[in-house]
DNA sequence: TGCCCCCTGCAG
DNA sequence: CTGCAGGGGGCA
C-alpha cells in the first residue's frame, strides 16, 4: 500500500518520536512478520531512521539495524505513554472511537516497549510486511536493497529518458519498477502519468526526451504533493502515520480511484479503469496519449 | 517480460 | 461467490 511518501511521514515521526529511545522489548505476534534474533534488538538504542525507497531502516546503534517494509497493508503506530485520549478521529470517512488506545487488533503482528513506556505496534492485516533484523551488512547485501534503483529526484531527467529508452514495457510498469527507479508505486504512478498527460501503456521506448523530462517533473511533483498531504489513506483507511491518522492526498488524486469521474482538466474526458501488470490503472483517454 | 503467489477482508 | 486492494518475489 504505501509509498514512498507514506513512508516519508512515518520516516519522519520516527526520528522526531523515537530516536534515542532504548528498546526493552519485542513480542512477535506472528512468526511471519518478525525475521532474525529478537532478542538482539532488547537494550539496544535507536540511533536513526532512514527510508530507502518504500523500506524503513531503523539504526540500533553503529552494527545492528531493523528493516521494516509496509508491502500493502502494513504501519507502525507509536502509543505514547503520557498521551491523550483522542476522540472522534476521522478514520476512512468515518469518525470513530480512540483506535489507537485499543491497541493490540486482530492485525497486530508486533509489539515494541521502550523503556520511556511508549508501546510500538506494527500492524499487518494481509501479512506481506515484514521487520527484518540485521546487521548493517547483512542489510546491504540483501538482493532487495542491491538492485534499489535511484529515487526520481536523483537521477535527471536525460537519466530518466535514458531508461526509459532501453525498455519495451509499458511505462507505467517501468516506473514502478523498483530496480530502475524506487519508491514509485501504484498511486503516484497513474497520478504522474496524468500530469504528465501520458498514456500508462505506452512502451516507455516510444517516449521522447521532451516527454521524459515533463514526466520526471511530473513524478517528483506528485510526490512531494503526497509528502506534503502526509501520504494518501484511501476509504478503506490502511494507510496510517505513526500517531495513527490517515493522510489527505486522497484528497488531490488526479486519477487513482477516480474510475467514471471526470477529469479535472474539464476536457470532457472522463477517468478510465484498466489493468496492466495486473494493477488497476487509471487514466484520461482524452489527455492522456 | 508476464504470470502466479504470498495473505486477509471487503464490495459487488 | 468472484474480484480486487497502495508490494514484491519466484518462476517460466
Amino acid at each position: 500500500m504505501p509509498e514512498l511518501p507514506e513512508i516519508e511521514t512515518v520516516k519522519l515521526q520516527l526520528q522526531k518520536y523515537l530516536v534515542g529511545q532504548e528498546i526493552t522489548k519485542l513480542d512477535q505476534l506472528h512468526p511471519k512478520s518478525v525475521q532474525g534474533e529478537v532478542k538482539s534488538v532488547v537494550g539496544k538504542k535507536v540511533t536513526g531512521v532512514e527510508r530507502k525507497g518504500k523500506m524503513l531502516v531503523l539504526d540500533l546503534g553503529k552494527e545492528l539495524r531493523l528493516a521494516v517494509h509496509f508491502k500493502m497493508s502494513g504501519q507502525l503506530i507509536l502509543v505514547r505513554h503520557n498521551r491523550q485520549k483522542v476522540e472522534n478521529r476521522v478514520v476512512g470517512g468515518h469518525p470513530t472511537e480512540d483506535w489507537v488506545g485499543k491497541l493490540p487488533s486482530k492485525h497486530t503482528r508486533a509489539i515494541f516497549q521502550f523503556r520511556s513506556g511508549d508501546l510500538m505496534y506494527f500492524n499487518d492485516q494481509r501479512i506481506f510486511g515484514w521487520i527484518k533484523i540485521l546487521t548493517s551488512k547483512q542489510l546491504a547485501d540483501l538482493p532487495f536493497i542491491k538492485k534499489l534503483g535511484p529515487e526520481p529526484w536523483d537521477i535527471t531527467p536525460k537519466q530518466l529518458y535514458e531508461l526509459m529508452r532501453k525498455r519495451k514495457k509499458a511505462i507505467k510498469l517501468v516506473l514502478m519498477d523498483q530496480e530502475l527507479l524506487s519508491g514509485v508505486g501504484n498511486i503516484y504512478a497513474n497520478d504522474a502519468l496524468w500530469e504528465a498527460k501520458i498514456d500508462p501503456k505506452t512502451p516507455a521506448v516510444k517516449l521522447d526526451e521532451v516527454q521524459a523530462k515533463l514526466l520526471h517533473q511530473s513524478v517528483i511533483k506528485v510526490l512531494r504533493e503526497g509528502i506534503k498531504y502526509g501520504g494518501a489513506t484511501a476509504a478503506d483507511a490502511k494507510y496510517m502515520n505513526l500517531d495513527g491518522l490517515g493522510g489527505h492526498y486522497q484528497d488531490h488524486f488526479r486519477t487513482y480511484s477516480r474510475d467514471s469521474q471526470k477529469c479535472l482538466r474539464r476536457d470532457g474526458g472522463v477517468i478510465k479503469k484498466t489493468t496492466l501488470g495486473g494493477r488497476g490503472t487509471y487514466f484520461c483517454p482524452k489527455c492522456q496519449k
